[in-house]
DNA sequence: GCTTTTCCTTGACCCGAATCAAGGTTTTGA
DNA sequence: TCAAAACCTTGATTCGGGTCAAGGAAAAGC
């Protein structure tokens, strides 16, 4: 119970309400995950849907020849397989932890019931809505942007204007979840060490350069 | 008036029962389009969500260095610019309409009273959840495909299985909507001739051969 | 109908990044 | 603690597809 107190705290489903969070927590229970643990598999039939408490969650999706390739990398206060709610009750992706994280899980019929209160249903209509707008950046910086580009918008979009950044992700997953292999990282860290833009030291980088494009 | 008639009978808005469909109707407004007028440009500010009737309307993003990128070719039946209804008043797309087109157009405030019923939101959240499917699979596909598999995935896509199918979309605009080149798709048509898989005449284009891969 | 613009095609060239391979390092868990 | 597994790095090689250029076809506008 007293890391629901916490989780109360903690900034968790970025745009709601207070009061909305609240609810939350009373109609869901925490769940401790494990680094590489499994969440749900993609075409998994199920009928809850996650926030992300803390550490790290990697979305998926499978193609026919067994490749990987991560949709979104979810961080805290993130909601995630909502898509449960209102469609076929079959996952669409993988949910795997990454680290060691709480999320919070939350059935489908209590959920729905939450929706019938204006304010609430608002909020959640709007964090499917942001969700939207971050896919749609997404595939505007696949289709043109490089590996590089790529990098930075994922340190900027999971840590902001921070310069000291520790990660929990290994470069394995980094390279993956900026949709590209760990060869290419990795020589794009050494050409970029070499220039003096970061430096890389196991978890923590540090940017070296304030790199302010308008992506 | 007699339009609106014929928009009723047409399955417009997918998804959407027969009574919240009739909702919608009365609360909006029809517009009719001409080739390449612009419905709003990224950036506007606007009050105002979309249907699209008929023809097709391209969403683009416009990158720092004016280069345009298709996010999605919204055909009949599809709603778009719903993001303005909960976030920051700002399109965060460009939207074209690329032949004559017919689309209905709904103010904010008629919209957000519409949801207070609950059939209506279910609607309404539903379609928002399929296209956040469809921009999760948009994302696999320029990820791992090659532009043969999303020229076959786009044309499913917009026309389901048939074999003869008429194209109201230049190859211009083809070639933006999967993500590459004119001069790539040119040299992909030709080769996909001599292989006698497709013939694409004008604005008729008739598949060969079934192409059922498992995408 | 004629002119101008846009679109389509084809060729030459190039580059980013994927793949394959292989050795080194770190992590994990029995 | 030690072996196996997973991860990281570096090199060599290959290739899909983008860019530039330029001529021809089609469409749009007057």
């Amino acid at each position: 119970m007293n890391k629901i107190e916490r989780i109360k705290e903690s900034g968790f489903v970025t745009g709601f309400s207070e009061k909305n969070r609240e609810k939350l927590i009373e109609n869901g229970k925490l769940r401790e995950t494990r680094k590489k643990e499994i969440i749900f598999l993609e075409g998994d039939r199920g009928h809850s849907f996650y926030i992300c408490i803390s550490g790290n969650v990697q979305l998926t999706k499978t193609s026919p020849d067994g490749k990987e390739i991560v949709i979104k990398v979810i961080k805290p206060g993130e909601i995630f397989a909502e898509v449960i709610l209102f469609e076929k009750d079959i996952y669409p992706v993988t949910a795997i932890a990454v680290s060691n994280s709480d999320i919070f899980e939350i059935s489908k019929p209590d959920f729905l019931s939450l929706l019938d209160e204006k304010s609430f249903r608002e909020d959640f209509i709007r964090s499917l809505i942001r969700k939207q707008r971050y896919l749609t950046e997404q595939i505007k910086y696949l289709t043109i942007h490089d590996v590089e580009d790529r990098l930075f918008n994922f340190l900027k979009e999971q840590f902001g204007d921070e310069t000291e950044i520790i990660l929990s992700l290994s470069k394995k997953d980094v390279a993956a979840a900026i949709g590209t292999t760990p060869e290419t990282l990795s020589r794009l860290i050494l050409r970029l060490s070499k220039e003096n833009i970061l430096s890389w030291e196991g978890k923590k980088i540090t940017l070296l350069k304030n790199l302010n494009k308008d992506y």
